[in-house]
DNA sequence: TTGTATGCGTTATCAT
DNA sequence: ATGATAACGCATACAA
């Protein structure tokens, strides 16, 4: 059995109230007597129970994450920026992956929200009213996503998006074409509509929207086609994993990358750098948003009256990499003809 | 505040006693009554209090999964099959990233021992006495590391790199290189031994060990010149990660995959589809790796009296890709020459 | 089959 | 400053 506070009490000649005190209000007892109790303590190897300290303070000294799907690298890289913060703040994560499935994303919400002490939502696909009544019960941050006024860590989608489009624009693109990602994504709209309203300050620019697939290489493998048959110079997807779809699958074709098609990303994955030809994307540091999502609901948790209406914007960064060059003389002339 | 089985059992007009019977051991129930306790638990959206539960129990509900990196997408793979599973078999899942280093993974190890019902250790780097003290404690599982008689969800390296070898020796290669993975890393040493074992089974064979690299990009590329320099036709790599740092440094040297060299990985992460060349890969179903582990780690929780020393072996099978082809006749000629 | 009573290890309240 | 004691919510041995 393991060592209980009642133990290093008895060892230590003092009461468990004084070693309960001794550990969690070091200013509430003498001097000598912590020095001695922790010194015990130290010495029986006593760990505090959680789930006995847990059922009365109503805390458990963890923190939920739930995610689409762990194998994406963005996920990943986000799932890592949170671990580690939260260790350092003295919280455990639990991690969950919804598989991209909004119903077993609210289904998870709910059932951690009764064993976690504050809940970070990933890029969550649910609808909104669903979320909002979990966070009712719960601390709860946001990451990539907007919904009412809950706590978020999100990015500026349309200075992203903007970049990317000035970046083809300035290579002389003019006919820009979208693969999309999910439709319950909040990100796709954004990005859908920081994609219109850059189209509409540039009116020499024709967007093409081919409409949303699956967040996959796959998707984008099923996109290439339609983007060939667009006529488009350039192609912007919903995420890097799109792009590598499309990168494939525009190789197979025949299609030069970038000599015939330029194709930007957007997330900037570890991968990104890797493929061939690189990929230009658009992104943000996946492990700082992650770190920021846990302080700002430490924060929370320590003190729920908070202001939760806190928004921490980071700012996307374009990566210029191989993908993206200028528009063939010969393509352009014979499209503006 | 949360609705307790004291609040179901007066709203049912039971006790609480038949409350937590009706749902833990259905059949000490009369059918009515139980049909009566769960539709009004239902009804009231009660969730027993895991605290509580485990105050008494001693049991939490929670497995602990330690990984040197969540970054890295064979480890997330894992993680993806051992949330999964865990979460069908009623388990949450703690999830910590050691960052490869082996005196936090103890670390972790020794925290989360008290915290949870059984641990997960992928690919632990620790020494072997620390992994066997702490298992002492508790139900564990390792995954990719085999120590004492664990339980160990492993994969048949020697099968592995047989594989491997036979293909690149049937497509002309003789002069192979390797290129290690983390010293600390069991599967690097059998992966080693293995292909050394291999080797001297065919004499014609010549196997040249560059050293151990970090298991990242970066070290493939920190390895490539030693590749070039080894005069090697074909290499074979300890890791994808390793492997696409080679490719990647082997195109800006002008050094044509697989005219000039072959190039061979492990792992078959999800990406080795997408690299130009496409990189050919021994590989396992990483997912289902993570799946078997929690299986067995279940079965341990439940019977702790179980025999533990149980191996379950997954087998590699090799994924062709375009990194690998015949040598080629001029430098197989002068080699030989 | 069901209810009553006890205890799990800790923190918090109240005395001292 | 310290000790005794009452919860916290649940499971379980025992009584009915």
């Amino acid at each position: 059995m393991a060592v209980t506070a009642r133990d290093v009490a008895r060892v230590a000649g003092v009461s468990v109230s004084t070693v309960s005190r001794a550990l969690a209000k070091p200013d509430e007892v003498a001097p000598e007597t912590r020095a001695k109790v922790l010194a015990t303590a130290q010495g029986m190897g006593y760990r505090p129970n959680q789930a006995a300290r847990g059922l009365v303070t109503g805390r458990t000294g963890i923190i939920g994450l739930i995610v689409p799907d762990l194998e994406n690298p963005f996920f990943a890289s986000v799932t890592k920026g949170v671990q580690s913060r939260a260790r350092a703040a003295g919280f455990a994560v639990i991690v969950a992956d919804s598989d991209e499935d909004p119903s077993q994303e609210a289904e998870l919400a709910r059932d951690m929200s009764k064993q976690v002490d504050g809940l970070v939502l990933c890029a969550p696909r649910g609808p909104e009213g669903v979320i909002v009544e979990v966070a009712l019960d719960i601390p709860m941050v946001l990451i990539n996503r907007r919904c009412g006024d809950l706590p978020t860590v999100a990015i500026d989608n349309v200075e992203g998006i903007r970049l990317a489009m000035v970046h083809l624009r300035a290579l002389g693109h003019r006919r820009i074409a979208w693969v999309g990602g999910p439709v319950t994504s909040w990100s796709n709209t954004e990005r859908l509509s920081a994609l219109e309203s850059v189209a509409a300050e540039h009116p020499d620019i024709e967007l093409v929207n081919l409409g949303s697939f699956p967040p996959y290489v796959s998707g984008g493998i099923a996109a290439a086609d339609l983007v060939i048959a667009s006529g488009a110079t350039a192609v912007l997807a919903y995420n890097d994993l799109l792009a590598f779809g499309l990168l494939d699958l525009l190789r197979q074709r025949g299609v030069a990358v970038p000599g015939d098609i330029s194709v930007v990303g957007v997330d900037n994955i570890p991968m990104s750098s890797l493929t061939s030809p690189s990929l230009t994307s658009v992104g943000i540091p996946l492990v700082t948003c992650g770190r920021a999502s846990v302080d700002m609901l430490v924060q929370l948790v320590r003190d729920p009256s908070a202001v939760p209406a806190h928004h921490h914007d980071l700012s996307f960064r374009l990566v210029v990499r191989d993908s993206s060059g200028p528009v063939r003389r010969v393509l352009a002339d014979l499209a503006t003809a």
